[in-house]
DNA sequence: CATTATTGTATCAATTCGATACAATAGCCC
DNA sequence: GGGCTATTGTATCGAATTGATACAATAATG
């Protein structure tokens, strides 16, 4: 995982000034994108926050929208400079608009502490609209990085998240749920596996999606029913029992 | 239904020049919200669209954001200003941002064929983004009214839409496909109804939702099995056949 | 080579769902 | 009034789906 170069509070200063000269030429006003980005490790769903200058805080990755930009080209590209991924499981499913929604955050006074003061009413300052992504990535080929005052990217479990900025806790449960909705109807999980895998590790996704143990012959029958499952040989993997299978999705996808 | 009093051309310009004032203290910038509000009449579907001057094209009902304003609240206020009703069911679906999504619309020309020329880098002239709703009503309690430059408020089939601006055509769409996801999931068919209804009107309305037909008998045992329809007396309406029960939805609603 | 944990498949029963049958009934016509 | 018709309410049959359980196969282990 890469993390930030160094940089100066200096640089990271005059960064900002500048960012704030040019942000309102380059961006729309008033409205910012932000992404749920889902990985699957381990068994756990998990969800890549970004920790917020030195705070204990974190924040969903996200940004602005050039001027030129359509909202899902916007999302599209931060997450690519985010993931270094192409080709990434992208789905529009809210917006977050409460006219309060970040005037009780704490963001503005942690930038201060970091780098000193901000003129008030700058682009900062303005009432932002979220408009809200998730994305399902393949963690193993996903290598984050962060920049500016982020000065982590880490993947948290969902059931274990950790102080959020503004609305972005509960943005992360109505991604949850949107992505629990769907899971079966899209068959969308497996952007988040590895390109085989075994039987029991997509249970072990499905369980952690839905948040609820499921009875694995009855769910194997139900995958393999799908018809989108290329069965593969078999993996031996030094365990002491029968090898499972691997499988590979074959995009039966007519584009829903 | 009201139709607008009629205002001259010269009210009219001076009632848009000051809004070219007035709006930017007043609302967001670069945002709008937009409503796909559905009825049901005669068995069809139907969505409520408003005539743009005295042109033949049609838009949604939509509006500004206020400042203090949040997106639902926004989205209510401008409902009720169109339909005077209140406790609409109301949910937001999509949010609509291609840069280039009003620059193709015939929108100002028409506006200026009316009222003679706007200035140029008017609050008009932003790039837009709208967040969109759709509403469900009884279609017997609306009482729709107009306003400034919309000539006509008027309820159109879903399959017989007009000309429509900008991207409400697709909005529409869209509006549809989550409506009918809906339908089954959350029960939100009976917003559309009024307060008592036959087994027939209810499952017209399904079909007219999902658009194919349903089986009569099937339909009536899987409504009945939900255990939210409440069985009335009888409805004798002068039909030469068996008279059917009236229902009612007793909200069995647990606020999903 | 018996043991163990896991995997793949089969099967039984319960439930759901599509299709069809049929009795009840309100008005119409004669 | 009595048959006719269109519609309504309910029951039922069989097919398909789903939950629960049984069981054989197998890859290491000791």
């Amino acid at each position: 995982m890469n993390q930030p170069e160094s940089i100066s509070d200096e640089a990271l200063r005059a960064g900002i000034i500048n960012f704030l000269e040019t942000a309102p030429a380059a961006y729309m006003p008033g409205a910012t994108v932000d992404t749920v980005i889902f990985g699957f490790h381990k068994g756990k769903l998990k969800v890549l926050l970004l920790r917020f200058g030195n705070s204990s805080y974190f924040v969903l990755p996200g940004g602005y929208i050039g001027k030129e930009e359509s909202l899902d080209q916007a999302a599209m590209r931060l997450l690519q400079e985010r993931t270094r991924l192409e080709n990434i499981y992208l789905e529009q499913f809210y917006t977050s608009g409460s006219a309060d929604r970040s005037k009780d955050s704490p963001a503005k006074a942690i930038l201060q502490e970091m780098i000193g003061p901000i003129p008030n009413n700058s682009w900062f300052d303005q009432r932002f609209i979220s408009v809200c992504y998730y994305a399902l990535v393949d963690d193993t080929k996903v290598n984050p990085v962060t920049e500016a005052f982020f000065t982590e990217v880490k993947w948290f479990d969902i059931n274990k998240l950790p102080k959020l900025l503004y609305d972005h806790q509960p943005i992360i449960q109505k991604a949850l749920k949107r992505l629990q909705a769907d899971l079966d109807e899209k068959l969308v999980g497996f952007n988040l596996m590895s390109e085989t895998f075994t039987m029991n590790e997509l249970q072990k996704l499905y369980e952690a999606v839905y948040q609820k143990e499921l009875v694995r012959t009855n769910f194997q029958r139900k995958m393999l029913g799908l018809g989108v499952l290329e069965r593969l040989e078999k993996q031996y993997n030094g365990k002491s029992h029968k090898a499972p299978y691997l499988y590979r999705f074959t995009q039966a996808d007519d584009a829903v």
